[in-house]
RNA sequence: GUGGGUGUAGCUCAGUCGGUAGAGCACUGGAUUGUGGCUCCAGUUGUCGAGGGUUCGAUCCCCUUCACUCACCCCA
């Protein structure tokens, strides 16, 4: 038996690589654009940093983080999220130090034991942002606007953006209750799971998919009606800005997060062209995380979308693959020789080359460069090279010519930069 | 953790009412002694997911198992 990979984690293949480095390279522009600066965290950690930061009692900590003890017995875990992580090192680092407000953002492998199934793995990737020690709804409104410019910019738009306010450790303990007294003589008619939530965390009942809840909860208490005066205050402004902004939004106060550290503001990208991972973005307010970290008492806001299901909805075909400027085709051992220098000298002055390395046929060779898009081919004939001359031709004119060998390099990369100034149709 | 579906060539799949397999694509060569994309011709590729059972004989039937996949759950 051959040894295979690991279940949920998977291999990122050539082909469908430049549709990842397309998603990462317009995550750092824009990112970048907005005043975020990347910053890279280990991808282990302690366990307890998870444990406080996402919440003892939720699924991921519970039952889904890969959890080990190094050779000296500590017990560390493979992150299940970017957060905790990036906001430990903001505190340890002590970054609030040197700026009151960090605008942070990371990308890179998140693990959870999940039985993986479409837009869900157990390796997968996000790409994530923290803006820290702004509490003013501005940075919400500005958060939310720069990731409808990277959906806009990667061009997938068939998303939708989902926004709610959770209140904070004032208001939502009474929100809690008052939707747990509602729901108390109503359990009966809800489905088994919701039942199991009714006592582990109440609000996700309000987004089961079971029709029968829907209906059972279509009365249900608002979270948008329990809000204080600060959180209503704050979530009517993030609006108003998004208005301002030209942004449109769903308000769904159904809407819950799976992370304990949320509070007020937040948010998701849905789709519907997924399947049941919908969320292909997700994120909010943590006021209060910093200071559960034993950090100082800055608030914060930040997102992570799934590099996986960003894939899924871009799709890897749609990327062609850029075209090959010149493919080095030589008859004979002699000229197989002196191609392979003039293409390591082409690829030392930038230019991308590429040649048949075994001695094969032209016709071979030929179809080789056909299916790189080679725009030019150079053939390295005995004939002509015992008269110092080459071939180029030129692959969609059908056209070729005869250069002279003395000069080559020069006369070749002189061509090809003009050829890439008025590139041929395909 | 629970439930459904699927495992046959590198890929997508067909097939054998049980007699150890085929197509398209891809790949290689040829038609063009040294010229790609189109066309035509030829060729190569399989422990028929694994183990066991029934049988003269199993890729096919039965059992077990593993893998993949979708959904529940959970979530990015």
């Amino acid at each position: 038996m051959n040894i295979t990979g690991i279940k949920g984690m998977n291999d990122i293949l050539p082909g469908e690589i430049a549709t990842w480095q397309f998603l990462e390279r317009e995550a750092h522009r824009i990112f970048q654009t907005y005043g975020f600066a990347e910053i890279r965290v280990p991808v282990v950690e302690k366990t307890e940093l998870f444990c406080r930061s996402i919440g003892e009692t939720t699924d991921i900590v519970e039952k889904e983080m890969y959890t080990f003890s190094d050779k000296s017995g500590n017990s560390l875990t493979l992150r299940p999220e970017g957060t905790a992580p990036v906001i430990r090192s903001f505190i340890e680092k002590k970054l609030h130090a040197q700026d009151p407000v960090a605008k942070l953002y990371y990308l890179g492998p998140m693990f959870r034991y999940e039985r993986p199934q479409k837009g869900r793995y157990r390796q997968f990737h996000q790409i994530g942002v923290e803006a820290i020690g702004v509490d003013d709804p501005k940075i919400d409104a500005q958060i939310l606007a720069m990731l409808c410019d990277y959906f806009s910019a990667v061009g997938i738009d068939d998303v939708e953006l989902h926004i709610n306010s959770l209140g904070c450790k004032e208001c939502r303990p009474a929100y809690r209750q008052a939707l747990i007294d509602y729901l108390q003589d109503r359990l009966g008619n809800l489905c088994s799971d919701c039942q199991r939530r009714s006592q582990t965390n109440p609000l996700r009942i309000l987004d089961c998919k079971v029709p029968a809840c829907q209906e059972a909860t279509v009365t249900a208490p608002s979270m948008l009606d329990h809000l204080c005066g600060g959180c209503a205050d704050h979530f009517t402004q993030v609006k108003g800005y998004l208005q301002g902004l030209a942004i449109s939004y769903t308000v769904n106060a159904r809407m819950v997060r799976g992370l304990d550290y949320y509070s007020k503001t937040t948010f998701e990208m849905v789709t519907d062209s997924l399947g049941s991972q919908n969320a292909v973005a997700a994120g909010g307010r943590y006021d209060g995380l910093i200071a559960d970290l034993g950090g100082p008492a800055l608030p914060g806001i930040g997102f992570a979308m799934g590099v996986e299901r960003l894939v899924l909805m871009k799709g890897t075909d749609q990327l062609a693959a850029e075209r090959l400027p010149l493919f080095l085709a030589a008859l004979g051992q002699p000229a197989s020789d002196r191609a392979f220098l003039l293409m390591a000298t082409l690829q030392r002055q930038g230019l991308r080359v590429e040649m048949e390395y075994a001695t094969k046929s032209l016709k071979a060779q030929m179809r080789r460069a056909g299916k790189f898009g080679a725009r030019y081919v150079l053939i390295l004939g005995e004939e002509e090279l015992a008269r110092q001359m080459v071939i180029l031709r030129d692959m969609d004119a059908g056209t070729q010519q005869e250069l002279a060998l003395e000069g080559l390099e020069e006369q070749l990369l002189k061509l090809l930069s003009e050829a890439e100034q008025t590139p041929a149709a395909g």
